[in-house]
DNA sequence: CGATCCGGTGCATTCAATGCACCACTAAGG
DNA sequence: CCTTAGTGGTGCATTGAATGCACCGGATCG
């Protein structure tokens, strides 16, 4: 596997910007990288990078190769998968870029039950906002993805979708608590605490309170909805989040209801992987069986 | 590309059966041969070959191996395809599996016409069965096939479709060439000289045949349509083609008729490609000048 | 039972990959 | 305008992995 060690350096460079610096990561010497990367360039037939005063950079040719190299080391590590099945031994990794509504109950949920039928998988969680969970996938850093109302869809192919209206989340004594119904405009009246912009919640809200003529003022905007779900409980403030990243039973004293569909309608949650992709055999489960949750959960 | 070379000798054993031939075959020792699939197996974690009194054998992690280099060499000369597209240079390489039908006029034209464009790209065309050409493809010894009536639909998609009605030709003077309309029960009255089996010429006339109760008697029967063009120029007798593999120009004191679709229902000939491959540019450059000629033949 | 084939292994050799020292060059920065 | 600290690239000695040779143990076949 010689070839993919090489390849590993050439991603070094890449992401250095510069051969030394590489190097020093790597720990090799300039001179092995250089001439490294010279014999790849030779025998692969023309540069990858271009040479700058001030280092190297990734030219149009570089960056073919470098997704041609990552196709094949994910491709690689299927056959792998792949293989450790035909073995019996049910290995595996799997990575997961998602949002972090799926943090605190679900996904934890999902690794430990699968984790109990085979204990030999392992799992990566990145926590990725909708635009770097594509990302993800594009260069495989990523096998799947879980995330709430993604912005592009090119290249990102859905496994699976479920409808997850935004709720309002409040401690129980909150006066809100009380409405039959729960409208946007009356979230607003009270101090509210909002993620940012780049999460699909908030552009759900920006949208809705725009339509009413409204306009969504938070007390505290943050990039934590861990932080949400604990704020709502030290000031009388409304936080938003979708169900799956909230529970009843595990956050006592809070409570949450969803925002009438007449002023917004419900988000989706997308389990994806990169459109035309073979996944591993590990990966493939894991995904069936999200999918699977996923379902009953939106049927329930 | 060290690495490459390895999987090019483990080519070499599964297509020998026996590590000292294909050592032979690599002009290397067994010896060393013998070491690096021990080094391959040991770094990619399980063996590859099934150990045999006689020799070796792929066992099916072999095979998914195999499958995967095969994709990943099929997808780096893609890669330098698209890389010499950048640097101007239009290079390339195409490899065609067709059927017999395709070599007298509509290839030859074709390539030369493209090569006319790009003198940088190189052709191989293999003449292959509908079966065999489908394999082909899977194990990517060929880019494109262009087959009549392909058996197997699975992994083969297809780019384009033309419909070809069997044509019955025979010599200028033949006493069917005043018929105004070719029925299939007289070419059968008439002494005729059929493909083979395996070809798609044959099965439809095989099930048109037994649709009127007769059966298809050929005095010569062959695996070379080239045969079947020059023979009815010889004794009185029916041949059977398409009529893409016909030239009423080319081919003087020969005419050729379509037999009336009341008889028997145009085949088609298919255009296709691995499904879920990328191509090389300059394949898929050729295959959109390929379907376009289809289109403007079937068109016209 | 001998001949012949097979895969596997210890040992000496060789050649490609490496590290070191150094060159030429450029961009900043007094 | 010169210094300095970066950069990529190169000649040379060294080393270690891959190779070839000779050989082993075992299975099959005539």
């Amino acid at each position: 596997m010689q070839h993919l060690d090489t390849f590993r350096l050439i991603e070094a460079i890449a992401r250095a910007g510069s051969i030394r610096k590489a190097a020093e990561d790597s720990n090799i010497t300039a001179s092995a990288l250089n001439r490294r990367l010279a014999r790849f360039e030779r025998e692969f037939g023309s540069q990858i990078f271009e040479r700058l005063p001030r280092g190297v950079r990734l030219n149009p040719a570089g960056e073919l190769v470098l997704q041609h190299y990552r196709a094949q080391r994910s491709d690689l590590a299927r056959v792998k998968s792949q293989v450790a099945d035909l073995t019996g031994v049910r290995r595996g990794h799997v990575t997961i870029a998602c949002s972090q509504a799926l943090l605190p109950f679900f996904l934890p949920e999902q690794i430990a039950a699968y984790r109990n039928a085979h204990p030999g998988v392992t799992f990566a969680v990145n926590v990725r906002d909708r635009e770097q969970a594509e990302a993800e996938l594009v260069s495989f850093r990523s096998d799947l993805a879980l995330v709430f109302e993604p912005r592009v869809l090119v290249d990102f192919q859905v496994l699976h979708a479920i409808p997850q209206p935004v709720c309002a989340l409040f401690a129980r004594d909150h006066p809100l608590a009380q409405q039959p119904e729960l409208r946007l405009r009356d979230c607003l009246d009270h101090p509210h605490i909002a993620p940012a912009h780049k999460y699909g919640v908030r552009g759900l809200l920006d949208m809705a309170a725009k339509r009413v003529g409204r306009t969504v003022t938070p007390v505290v905007e943050t990039e934590s909805f861990e932080l949400i779900r604990y704020y709502v409980m030290h000031e009388r403030a409304v936080g938003f989040q979708i169900p799956i990243g909230l529970s009843a039973e595990r956050d006592t004293g809070m409570v949450f209801r969803p925002i009438s569909v007449r002023d917004m309608p419900p988000g989706n949650l997308l389990l994806g992987q990169m459109r035309g992709r073979v996944l591993s055999v590990a990966t493939s489960r894991f995904a069936d069986q999200v999918a699977l949750a996923l379902a009953e959960m939106s049927g329930a």
